[in-house]
DNA sequence: GGCGCGTGCGACAATTCTTTTACAAACTCC
DNA sequence: GGAGTTTGTAAAAGAATTGTCGCACGCGCC
C-alpha cells in the first residue's frame, strides 16, 4: 500500500519540487502551503509521514508539531528550516520531530531521510498487524506470519493481498461481506480500480483453500452482496 | 528482551520527550529529575543503557558517572551536554562516559546513538548480539563465532554482515521477516540507503548456503514482504 | 601504489503479482 | 423462459518487486 506523506511548506517551488520528487517515488502526497490549514488536514488524510517547514506564515512548524503531538499520533516528523536560520533543536524536540533538514539539502538526502522515516515507523508493514496467529477452518490451516499454509497435505503460499482479503472473511466468518467493505478495508477507500479485481483474487484463494476450487464449500459466493467465509 | 534505560535530565519537556520517544522504540524507561536520587535509582533498577544531562541540580552528570563507575558498572553511558556547554571530553572519557550528545541533536540522532550503544554493549562477540553459538538447519551447519560453516561437505566462509542477516531469519525462521525489519535491526537507523544492498546480500547468502542458489529451498523470498528462512 | 575484500549503488533482466479484458455461466426478477 | 445483471475464469496486459551483474569506494595489506 502507499505511503502517504503530507507537507506543509510555503515556498511553492520547493513545495512543487518535493511533491514532485516524492510522487516520483511512489509516495502519495497531499500538500499545503498554509499553516492553518495543516491540522485539519492531517485529521482528514491521516499520513504516514508529515513533512513540516518551520517558518510559515500564520503557524510556525513548531506549532504544528505541537498540534500533532497532542492528538497523540506519534505519526513521524520531518521538520525543514531554512536557510541560514538558527535551529532549535531542542525545541522541536521537545515538541516531538523526529529529524530535520537544513536547507539547502540535496533531493536524495531528503528521499533518503524520508525513507528512513517510513522504515522506522513501519510496523503496520504489509500484512496488516492485527492478525491473528493463525487463521484454521476445516482442512486448511494457514500460519499467518509465515503468509503460507496447508490443505489437507498440499502446501501453498499467500500473498499478503490475499493473506489480508482471507484474514478479513475470516474475522466475520459466517457473515457476509460486501464487496465495497473489502474493497475499502483491503484497497483503501479511494480505490479506483474494477471490482472485478476482487472476484479474481478470490478465484486464486479459492484455488489453494478448496478441494474442489469451481465448488466451494467454504468461501462462498453470496449473490449480489460479496462473499462470505463457512468454517 | 526489552532493554532498560535510565534518563536523569532536568528539563522536564526534554526529558519526557525522550521518555517518550524511547518507549515507543520498545524500550523500558525510567527517568528522574534529580542528581541525588540517580544512584539508588540506578542500583535499584539495573539498567542496560544510562542517559545522564552533564549540568543537574545538586550532582552534576560527572559525578553521577564517577558514582556508577565506582561500583564497577560497565553500563554504557550516554551523557547530554547543554547547548553552547563547553564539553570536557577527556573528563568525560576518564570518568567513563561512553558516548556524548550536545544539544542540540534531533530525536533521530539520540536514537541513533542508544541503539549503536546498546548493541556494542551487547558484545558476545564480534558481530553482534544475541547470537547462538550455531546455526544449523538442511545440511549446513555455521560456527557463529568463526563467521565460518559448512554446507555437506562445502566449506565456506561468511562476512559478519551476512552472519548477522542469517541470524536474524533464523531466529524469525518460519516467519517472514520484512526488509524494513532487517534493515532497522542490522543496517541501524540511522541508514539512508537503498534496499538493493540487502539483496545483494541475500544473493551472497543462497551461493553459500543453498545447493542451488537459482531455486532456494531455505532462504525464500516472501514477495512484497522480505524474506523467510526455512528450517 | 596496486590488490583483494566487504560493502553499496545503479541499471537492466527476470519473476511475481495485480488489474483489465473478454466471454461464459449463474442468478434474479418479471 | 428471457432480458438484464452479477459472478467465474482464463488469458493478456500492466505494475511492482526482486535477482543479478558490474562498477565504485574505502580499508587494510603487501
Amino acid at each position: 500500500m502507499k505511503k502517504h506523506i503530507l507537507i506543509v511548506e510555503d515556498d511553492a517551488h520547493i513545495r512543487l519540487g518535493l511533491c514532485e520528487a516524492l510522487r516520483a517515488e511512489g509516495y502519495e502526497v497531499t500538500d499545503s502551503s498554509s499553516g492553518t490549514e495543516a491540522l485539519p488536514l492531517f485529521k482528514q488524510r491521516k499520513p504516514d509521514l508529515v513533512v513540516l517547514d518551520i517558518m510559515l506564515p500564520g503557524k510556525s512548524g513548531y506549532d504544528i508539531c505541537r498540534e500533532i503531538r497532542a492528538t497523540k499520533s506519534r505519526v513521524p516528523i520531518l521538520m525543514l528550516s531554512a536557510k541560514g536560520q538558527e535551529v532549535d533543536k531542542v525545541v522541536g524536540l521537545e515538541l516531538g520531530a523526529d529529524d530535520y533538514v537544513t536547507k539547502p539539502f540535496s533531493l536524495r538526502e531528503f528521499l533518503a531521510r524520508v525513507q528512513a522515516l517510513l522504515r522506522r515507523s513501519d510496523f503496520t508493514a504489509e500484512p496488516a498487524g492485527d492478525l491473528p496467529e493463525e487463521i484454521k477452518f476445516g482442512k486448511v490451516r494457514i500460519e499467518t506470519k509465515a503468509l503460507r499454509g496447508v490443505r489437507g497435505k498440499e502446501k501453498f503460499e499467500l500473498t499478503p493481498r490475499e493473506l489480508n482479503v482471507l484474514a478479513l472473511l475470516f474475522r466475520e466468518r459466517g457473515n457476509a461481506v460486501s464487496r465495497d467493505k473489502i474493497l475499502n478495508e483491503i484497497w483503501g477507500i479511494e480505490y479506483y480500480g474494477t471490482t472485478r479485481t476482487l472476484d479474481q483474487l478470490i478465484v486464486k484463494l479459492r484455488q489453494k483453500i478448496e478441494d474442489e476450487p469451481g465448488e466451494p464449500v467454504h468461501l462462498l459466493t453470496v449473490h449480489g452482496l460479496g462473499y462470505r467465509l463457512d468454517a
